[in-house]
DNA sequence: GTGCCTTATGATAGCGCAAACATTCGCCAC
DNA sequence: GTGGCGAATGTTTGCGCTATCATAAGGCAC
């Protein structure tokens, strides 16, 4: 709590300044920058010159205060270092920022409790929108998207019952897609790993369950799972404690991302174990060094960055009244199958 | 330019309502918000309940222009999908979150241009602090910056001249490192490929070429550079191009960054050019996946999680009054010398 | 010329909050 | 009892901007 001293007491130019140097009212400098085909040039022309001059930056706050427009685009990932968000961001920041949003970005460490104060901050911005990861929100958190009475984009998975706007793939769907895959490959002795069982990945994990289901494969002795979250050196340890309690059975390995498929194709590659001659692989979320490692990786591909554009691109449209095709958007999955799953031809 | 029309009237509650509903008045909110410590519990206890009640979310705008304090820090960083701008993100986050204060962020896509017109977007939100990467601003960049009289922190290198807080490594000396150690393990043909040439990896190539130089082991024709972005598909491409102009003579190789690295690595295997046998690779910035792919990569570990810690932590120290050990931290790097570049026993 | 419209500019008020100053009250020393 | 002090609460004001309404100036039909 210690005096905050600012050293400069060279205070920031104001419009009131800008329009004292150009000779006009304060609102003229306004129209300028906010509707510069309501002034006439030649004043146009004055104020600008004055802008420059003093150096001038308009003051957000105060601009949204007064006009309860705030230019903000709220966004809340669960975390900020996993290329999957990256991607989708790149998405949401390009096209926010190519219509004049800012965005302010909060990392919610998979928590859904600090979510839920993340959101309030975000909230507390005046955001015209925001965007949100999942379903999984706190009772009170939904309850405040809810009042805050601004278009709200639930992303990365689809959602039975959105809060408004949704867009992403579902992750049963895609679990299912990749049991059915290996199966018809011919694997029999099917495993999974996972980490970090976000709700994500607990779809992913159950479509990928009933799909060996239905064929008689599923074992519960060959789904390892932790908490933990994701990581190369997980895949390869979570690979490793599975083979060792499974006695070395399984031929096929589903992995909840590509973080533990990495790792656990490397784990193969120093146990001696062939992939895919010995053990199939595949990841999720195709990451690039998927497609290049040897072998490479089966994985299942998602369009990330048009998901974050999509996302932004949904707001922008309700933001400016356009009309939005479908509040619901699934943006699809596709199954990249590569060199870690093609069956032997030797297999039993 | 539509009429934006929310369909809700209901608006937001504000301190007024809060307050009116505790039967206080509304300075007496705002404290039992923001110096809790000076008021009743009685009244605190009431206020809070008015709060819950009303779902009240303090309007940060107006908190901004009353109070010049907006709890904001800007941070511009050159791209949002290279990992190692998240690490760095992360630590900032961490410690910008924990100490009150909210991160926006801006994506200059490693464009000077870009930059100044997105640290103008910045700045009209009044930020406390900034956060930029390197030294290469325009000029009214810089202009800009130093008369928005705040701390404003350059990170990822260390410069000559800071504006004002710098916390980095030096890639010149990282790279004269690696181009030492190379000639230390007894490579005599040594190259180098390079993507994106943004400052840093210039600097890291300049090091890199003074320590072949200083052997007489500098060879123009084994340096292979190119504007764009770097990727795995691209290391990959670079090392053949590479390879194939030089008659396959080298023999190790300094790949400007990880991603350059693993997707040489990769394509070395495709081309069944053994690493390190015949080939010796050696990346930058040690990705997770660096250490474990096989053969693992030799590379320059940073601590860019610790660096955004300390960047975001040399701001708050300043906001706080608290003295500054110093406005400059070198924060170091690390040769992690793996497979990749063990030279074999049979090398000439 | 009159009336009416359009365009260009200005004056005023108020957005929601917190700083600064004002008031009230109770307590204590004497 | 009196004066003085601090704690608790309130009143006023203004942060910098834009919405709204007002005004002025010009154009045009008749």
């Amino acid at each position: 709590m210690a005096g905050r001293t600012r050293n400069t007491k060279s205070k920031r130019a104001t419009l009131a300044d800008v329009a004292k140097l150009a000779g006009v009212s304060a609102i003229t400098v306004s129209r300028v920058l906010n509707h510069p085909d309501k002034v006439s040039g030649d004043l146009c022309h004055r104020v600008r010159e004055a802008i420059d001059t003093l150096g001038y930056i308009p003051n957000q706050s105060a601009s949204s205060l007064a006009s309860a427009r705030s230019q903000v685009i709220g966004v809340a990932i669960p975390s900020l270092s996993n290329i999957v968000f990256n991607d989708v961001l790149r998405g949401i920041y390009d096209v926010a920022g190519a219509g004049g949003y800012k965005v302010l970005l909060a990392d919610t460490h998979y928590s859904p409790i600090e979510e839920e104060g993340m959101i309030r901050t975000l909230l507390s911005q005046s955001p015209e929108a925001i965007i949100v990861t999942g379903g999984d929100q706190t009772r009170s958190c939904q309850r405040m998207l809810s009042s805050a009475a601004i278009p709200v984009v639930q992303m990365m998975e689809i959602l039975e019952q959105p809060l408004d706007m949704n867009i992403g793939f579902s992750h049963f769907n895609a679990g299912f897609a990749v049991g059915q895959k290996l199966i018809a490959c011919g694997y029999q002795k099917i495993g999974f790993i996972g980490a970090r069982m976000d709700p994500r990945v607990q779809q992913r994990m159950a479509g990928f369950k009933e799909a060996l289901q239905n064929q008689d494969l599923y074992r519960n002795e060959f789904f390892a799972t932790t908490p933990s979250p994701s990581s190369i050196a997980l895949g390869g340890e979570l690979l490793r404690g599975l083979l060792s309690t499974t006695g070395g059975k399984l031929d096929a390995v589903f992995c909840c991302n590509d973080d533990l498929a990495l790792g656990a194709l490397f784990e193969s590659q120093r146990m001696r174990v062939s992939v895919p001659k010995d053990l199939a692989l595949c990841g999720f979320n195709d990451f690039e060094t998927s497609a290049f490692v040897n072998p490479s990786l089966s994985s299942v591909h998602v369009p990330r960055y048009e998901m974050g554009v999509q996302a932004a691109q949904m707001i922008l449209d309700v933001l400016n009244d356009k009309p939005l095709a479908s509040k619901q958007v699934d943006i699809g999955f596709e199954l990249r199958m590569r060199q870690s799953t093609c069956m032997p031809a030797s297999a039993q």
